[in-house]
Order: C-alpha cells, then sequence, then structure tokens
DNA sequence: GTCTCTATGATTAGTAG
DNA sequence: CCTACTAATCATAGAGA
C-alpha cells in the first residue's frame, strides 16, 4: 500500500478516472473558491465533462462577469475620448450611441437566453424539477463565456491595433497625446467596439428575422471617399 | 516558523496578498492541466486578476480558435496573397459581404442546433445508441462556442477593415507607410478568412446533405485580382 | 518588489466496507 | 456505485537572500 508519485496521463481504468476525476474536480473547485476569498479575485472554471450533460461552471453564480462588466463601465477614458482626433469622431459618436444600446440589449439578451434554457429545459425533459440548478449552472456560463469572448478580443484588438493599428498610426499622425493616454484611449476604443459588435451578435442571434437590411450598402464600393461611414452604417444599422 | 493552518479569508496585507496570488493562480493552473490530462476532460479557468489588465485564461487557448488558427497557418498561399492584400477595397468589401453571409449562417445554424437539442431532449436521457448522451450535448455546446467564436472574428475583421480603410486613405493621402501595415492588413485579411471556413465547416456539420450554395453574390464584384477572388471562392466553397 | 527554500498543512491515491 | 480512512505526495506560507 504505498503510494506511487502520480503518472501524469490519462488514467486508462474508467472507475478510477472517475474518481480521480471527481476527487480532484472538487479539489479545483476549493482551490479557485479560496484564490477568489484569500486575493479577492474573481476566478471561475469550466469543466466539461463526460459525467454530466454539460459544462459545470465554477462558481455556480459566476461573479465574475460582475467585476468585469464594472470595471468596464468605470472607463473614464470613454469621456476623453469623445475629445479625440477630428477624423474619429463619427466613429466614436457612433460607438456612444451603440453603447448606449448596448446595454439595453445585453438586459434583453440575457433574459431571452433565460428564456430559451428554459423553454429547453420544459420540452426536452417533461419537467424542469432537479434540473434547476444544471440550467443555472448554464445560464452562467453562457454570460461568461461571452464575457470572455469580449476580453478575448479586446486583448487582441490592444495587441494588433495597439502597436500597428489604424487607429494607433492616424492618431500619431494628428495629434500627439503622450504614451500612456493615448494607449488608454485606444483600450477604450477597443473595448467598445468589442462589446458593441458582441451585443449585435447577441440580438442577430435571437431576433431572427430582423437583419434583411445590409444589402443597400454593400454595393457601393467604388466610393471610397465614405468607406469608413459606410462601414459604420453597415455594422451599426 | 510553524505554519498556520490558513486562514481562509481576504489577506489585508498586499504584498502578502500578491504573493499568495501568484502562487495559488500557479497551482490552480496546474491543477487544471493535471484534471485534463489525468481525466481527459476538456477544463479552462478564468481569473481576473487586478494584478493584469486582462483576465488570465487556461489553457491559453481553451479549444476555440485551435481549429482556425491550425487551418491558416496551412495555408501555403498566404505568400502569395500579400499582394492582393494591398488591394484595401478588395477586403473591405469582401469583409463586408461575408459578414453579411455569415451572420444569416449563424442564424440557419442557430436554429439548427435548436431543433438538435429538442430532437435530444426528446429522446431522452436513456436512448441515443452508439453515442453517449454527455458526448452529444457537449458537441452542441462545443458547436455554440464555435460559432461564438466565428462571430468574434467577423466582428473583428469589421472591425479591422472599417480602420484599415482609414489606414489606406492616409496612405493615399501622404505616403506609402511601408511593411508593418501591409503586414497588419495581411492578417486582418488571413483572420476573416480563418473564421470564414470555419463558419462553412459548422454549416457542413448540420447540413448534411444540404448544402446551400452562397457564392452566386462573390462574382459580382468587379475586382480585377483574379487570383485572390479564386483563393476566397475556394473558401466559400 | 522577486526568487528560493523547506516544514507543514492540504490534497488525494489507494483501499476497505 | 458510494463514503471513509489513511498515508504519501503535493502545494504553499513564511522566512531569508
Amino acid at each position: 500500500m504505498t503510494r506511487k508519485k502520480v503518472n501524469l496521463a490519462f488514467i486508462a481504468n474508467d472507475s478510477a478516472r472517475k474518481a480521480t476525476f471527481k476527487k480532484r474536480k472538487k479539489g479545483l473547485m476549493k482551490k479557485i473558491t479560496e484564490l477568489s476569498t484569500l486575493c479577492g479575485v474573481d476566478a471561475c472554471a469550466v469543466v466539461y465533462s463526460p459525467y454530466q450533460p454539460h459544462p459545470e461552471v465554477w462558481p455556480p453564480d459566476p461573479r465574475a462577469a460582475q467585476h468585469v462588466v464594472t470595471q468596464f463601465k468605470r472607463m473614464p477614458e470613454m469621456e476623453q475620448s469623445k475629445k479625440m482626433v477630428n477624423q474619429e469622431s463619427f466613429i466614436r459618436q457612433r460607438i456612444t450611441k451603440a453603447a448606449e444600446q448596448l446595454k439595453k440589449l445585453q438586459r434583453e439578451n440575457r433574459e431571452k437566453e433565460m428564456t430559451e434554457l428554459m423553454y429547453k429545459c420544459l420540452m426536452g425533459r417533461g419537467g424542469m424539477q432537479g434540473l434547476g440548478v444544471g440550467e443555472l449552472n448554464d445560464m452562467g456560463w453562457l454570460i461568461d463565456e461571452r464575457l470572455k469572448e469580449i476580453s478575448k478580443r479586446i486583448d487582441e484588438a490592444l495587441k494588433k491595433g495597439g502597436t500597428g493599428g489604424a487607429v494607433a498610426e492616424k492618431k500619431a499622425e494628428v495629434v500627439d497625446l503622450g504614451g500612456g493616454v493615448e494607449k488608454q484611449q485606444l483600450w477604450s476604443f477597443a473595448e467598445w467596439m468589442g462589446s458593441t459588435s458582441a451585443g449585435e451578435e447577441i440580438m442577430l442571434q435571437f431576433n431572427e428575422g430582423n437583419n434583411q437590411n445590409h444589402n443597400h450598402n454593400h454595393n457601393h464600393n467604388h466610393n471610397h471617399n465614405n468607406a469608413a461611414v459606410m462601414w459604420s452604417n453597415a455594422f451599426f444599422h
């Protein structure tokens, strides 16, 4: 009965694997909770287990979302960015407008998601007794996933746009705001873009019949002077 | 130096908290990796730390985009495509059209996904010969995730296309900006392509025998870069 | 602040019921 | 299948460089 050093490879034995899975998942969740409480950070984990029909999410109510959203809304650079370079002002106006819509849309879409999940639950399984927790988990997962997506996009936008991107190039030629400020503003821009498109995407997924109106813009490509305006129109309707 | 039992509460001391955070985050990531390999499951964690501007995700790329990136790297046409990337208007045009199509596809796929989920639910948990219910369910989630990834990339491509337009205009007005910008544009284009092909693949998964042809629009543009047209057509088929 | 060290508490593999 | 137990391994708190 001497315990061996654990061999870090797939456990062939089915029952042993499941046992290990259960134990280690529990440990993992505990670790996450501990990290959260000890260090005051938001953290969550998603485990796609073959033993459960849906991914398991921890914490059950991922407040990680809240943190990000809060940070998001706390963006003070947003206001400054309104007064930025002239050439970008029209884009920023649209962004601001779209951001207002975003809030509303996200709220609506979350409701729709929940409704849909409940619907699935009721239709498919003949009732939701006993499944409420799992479905709630799914809801948390959905929301969190979306936020992850947004974060990822922010990351990419910063990486690509921040170093060689169009916005930075243009900005540099018109007015020099100093390195730190410029970066911050670019951040703001990228984040708003990210959130806006996410909102749009979600809306399109659920409002099935409402987006047939893009065609008018698409065949006017010869007009280069207003390319950006066209793009914005197409994008933000 | 007798170590106490850890007090499971917020660590007041700033530096101690940060140290603990670093250590425990590392441990957490290790645990996740171990759980994954030992039990053959997919798992990821997200930590929103105040010490980094963006949330940290583990594994670095949790199953999304993997496929797309792989496909992108496998593209031998990449070198050739540098030429056509110069055609900013062409790219913008394509992005707009592709975005429209893919959003449509998204809606369609969403519906099909729901149908499949309904079907699965009606079948119940006991049945599903051949494939485990959990597996199918996981696949549904996976597909959902991929769809989101696609949306993300489309929106991103739109964003870059629009700002890229700004760069192109600037370039025309002032002077050639050199290789850096070109490379950036290539990336935008390639990423857009990657997302497009991913979308197509998912459509094929659902439309098994029923592959709709969305290509008829593509030959309507009068861009004279035939190589580019062929290349993108190859992706849209 | 970071990195290393190591004793100890925490986790968990293996086993038994 | 599960829970309980134990001991071996692992993670990490605390201290010092």
